[in-house]
DNA sequence: TAACATTACAAACATGCAGCATGTTTGAAT
DNA sequence: ATTCAAACATGCTGCATGTTTGTAATGTTA
């Protein structure tokens, strides 16, 4: 075995621990107040290593969110495979969106995802890492929510976008008043059965 | 009659210049990327009378923001005007909905309203100024309804709220399919009917 | 109306950050 | 062992924010 530590392992391993200590950062204190030293001193390096990996600060925090869209969608697929009783399409959407809400409990990552990442990367940015998670399995969702005919059938993909920001508004709320949107939002699926 | 300007209208013009500058700016490229030397020099005074007026930067913008809905919120009053027919509560509600996304139109009103104003004033400050305008008669619009009978009985304010944030995402839809999202949207606000 | 007080700004200052340029170390290839 | 490139580290520059200090205009009181 190879005790030296090669480029690439050296290369991902900075990588990885400045992304770890961005997130951390980005999630407490969001995006504008947190600095490029304070990332690095939490991440022990300097600012040489971080623009070397990293064209700028928005790139590093297009990094953190990506992989925070990433760690999302696994949550929620195995907070899915629970109920293996083939729930119909309309079951499994509303499902789906509770497990979303249950895994943006996290208030960093709400705060990331939902608030930051739209101001900080552009509309237009936002919904392609998401067209590559969460929003991707939601429109196939939806999709065979309307092929098995089980809803109105309507266009998948701004149906997926407009279910996806009510489920972000509704991740939102304020603690005590979740329970009131989730009624809501099962009320709004349901009122798209045919 | 007195000719001198009185403390009070030397005090809200230097204010009103200054919003309407940094309004101009906000809207053309960003909160982040506006600066307040930038500002200042539009609006043809010093950052001290900045600073005279405005505790910061983002108390600046909240200013600006304020105004961007309560000037939404007439615009889409005025436009509401029109059809005097008296439409059934949830028609109302559709209307209200076009109303609103012509209102937005406008690129730097998505940009400031939708986009900026919750990463930069954070979600609760947007929510108390959303209160004051375009949400409440929302909300009044949506508690019609249910009075009426003419849709579920379901809690106002998170029908509102959900509504609202459906209501901004479609107005942040590309242009060219903006007809689909207005479909969508039709189809989940006919599905709370009874 | 004269002296004083307050408001509304202007100008200069202090601090901190982002991005880049240049230097140094480490690793790999020959 | 030498050479070269990648992976960092260090230092510098320009700029933005917020604060402090100074000044002129306005308002108030004796």
């Amino acid at each position: 075995m190879d005790v030296r530590r090669r480029q690439q392992d050296r290369r991902a391993a900075t990588r990885r621990i400045l992304v770890a200590a961005a997130r951390t950062l980005f999630a407490q204190k969001g995006y504008a107040a947190t600095s490029t030293p304070e990332i690095v001193k939490a991440a022990g390096v300097t600012r040489g290593a971080l623009y070397h990996h990293f064209a700028d600060k928005q790139a590093l925090f297009a990094a953190v969110v990506e992989e925070e869209h990433a760690v999302l969608a696994l949550t929620i697929h195995q907070a899915a495979e629970g109920g293996e009783d083939e729930p119909g399409p309309v079951k499994a959407l509303i499902r789906g969106g509770e497990g979303f809400l249950a895994a943006m409990q996290d208030e960093g990552r709400r705060r990331m995802l939902i608030v930051d990442a739209p101001a900080v990367l552009g509309r237009a940015m936002v919904d392609e890492i998401d067209a590559r998670h969460g929003l991707r399995t939601l429109v196939e969702g939806v999709g065979a929510a309307i092929e098995a005919g089980a809803i109105k059938d309507l266009p998948p993909l701004p149906l997926a976008h407009l279910l996806s920001a009510m489920f972000d508004r509704a991740a939102l709320a304020p603690a005590d008043e979740i329970n009131e949107y989730r009624k809501v939002m099962k009320a709004l699926i349901r009122g798209l059965k045919k």
